[in-house]
DNA sequence: TATACATTCAATTGCTATCTTGAATGATAT
DNA sequence: ATATCATTCAAGATAGCAATTGAATGTATA
């Protein structure tokens, strides 16, 4: 006697929330929500062994979250599709919103958050058309060069005391990096206000900018 | 030394992917999604040891998916806010778009999806309000109770055979229950198809509706 | 106060996931 | 062909999860 076609289905919906399950797994897929990404480069920035980080890479690839690709020796993977994003955004809202442990880990770490009122994408793009405001990217240049916002200018975190003299200090600075709790465009906005600019942070990151249909630019 | 905040975030939002990664605690939450539910109740209609329910429960309350009610005796569980549901609809349409296993099981126990063609929720409630459709709800009398589409007729799957009498024969039927995959209102568009009746069914269940602010009828 | 009842807790058992290590595959380059 | 490199596979140690059982908690009723 065979399982009811209703726990077959839960058991499959049970296994695709158990991939996203991990937070090693959560990690690896914001690197991929910004692009395509090889094995090697995603254990080495995430610190994991690489055995390690492809066994994790093949569970995503069985749930259905990722798919690969071969190119000659590397293998590549990326996120399957936008349905993913919109998984993982869920998934960040509920725990937002229900887990107190979640606004405690943001208040502590994130001082003085309310300082830091995020911009949303849209006020975003308005005052980029108007040419009002700089942004800024603070991922690392391999990710900048493979998509970003249009006419952002890149200075890596560990970069950027020493470039200051690059901002034009009348204009709003606005920060992202790879999603919402990307801990580099938090550190930038804090780094930059101690030294007087007027900073905010995007509200999210990149995968959400390209998934609302908004422009990028690549390679420039 | 301390983990950093962005691991101490993923490790909670992991901790939610986990909770609804169990058949079970998925089925839980379907039922939960209609409306409050005690321990008891739910532990019945899912066929688990009253203690086992509990503990998934808890678990589910623990990563902040469901809150608890005392009344008397009795402990009354449901879903924390309408996040959950659209969590829960986010990883549906993963494991369907994704996931071939899905579709085969859909299309081999579910025989003969492409005649089973749904109805959206806006289609029916224009059909609804023109009065052009049998709304039948195939979920036992106390789910009823609790709240269902307006008009609609409420005759549990085990009794559909027996009240064929009550349809008007030259009217569509429209069938709906718990949610997407709810295998009770699929049985009732085949089981009325074969006594040529023309049915559809609606294409996700009461949640959905609420969720979506279409009007909802209590107790009538 | 004593009893009944719904739910939770605690302890046990078996299972599944994770990480590590070293070997195996599959492709390119010498 | 042989060597080299990126990735995957296989095996083993450890820890955490899930279901079961029986006892404990807390509330209502007699």
């Amino acid at each position: 006697m065979s399982i009811s076609p209703k726990q077959a289905l839960y058991g499959e919906f049970a296994n695709v929330a158990r991939a996203i399950g991990h937070p090693h797994r959560l990690e690896i897929l914001e690197h991929l929500a910004q692009g395509e990404r090889g094995v090697d480069a995603l254990s080495e920035r995430i610190g994991l062994a690489i055995a390690n980080t492809s066994q994790h890479l093949q569970r995503l690839r069985r749930a259905g979250l990722a798919v690969s690709r071969r190119d000659g020796k590397f293998i590549f993977y990326r996120l399957a599709d936008d349905t993913v994003l919109t998984l993982l955004s869920s998934l960040r809202r509920v725990a937002e919103r229900n887990i107190a442990e979640v606004d405690r880990i943001v208040r502590g770490y994130f001082a003085g958050r309310d300082n830091m009122e995020a911009v949303s994408r849209g006020e975003l793009f308005e005052r980029m058309r108007a040419g009002l405001v700089t942004v800024l990217d603070v991922r690392p240049a391999d990710e900048f060069a493979s998509g970003h916002l249009p006419g952002a200018l890149n200075i890596p975190l560990n970069e950027l005391t020493a470039r200051l003299a690059e901002f034009d200090p009348r204009q709003e600075i606005v920060a992202y990096c790879r999603g919402a709790y990307c801990v580099l465009s938090f550190e930038a906005v804090a780094a930059l206000r101690a030294r007087g600019f007027k900073v905010r942070r995007l509200e999210d990151g990149l995968p959400e900018w390209k998934a609302a249909g908004l422009p990028i630019e690549v390679n420039a």
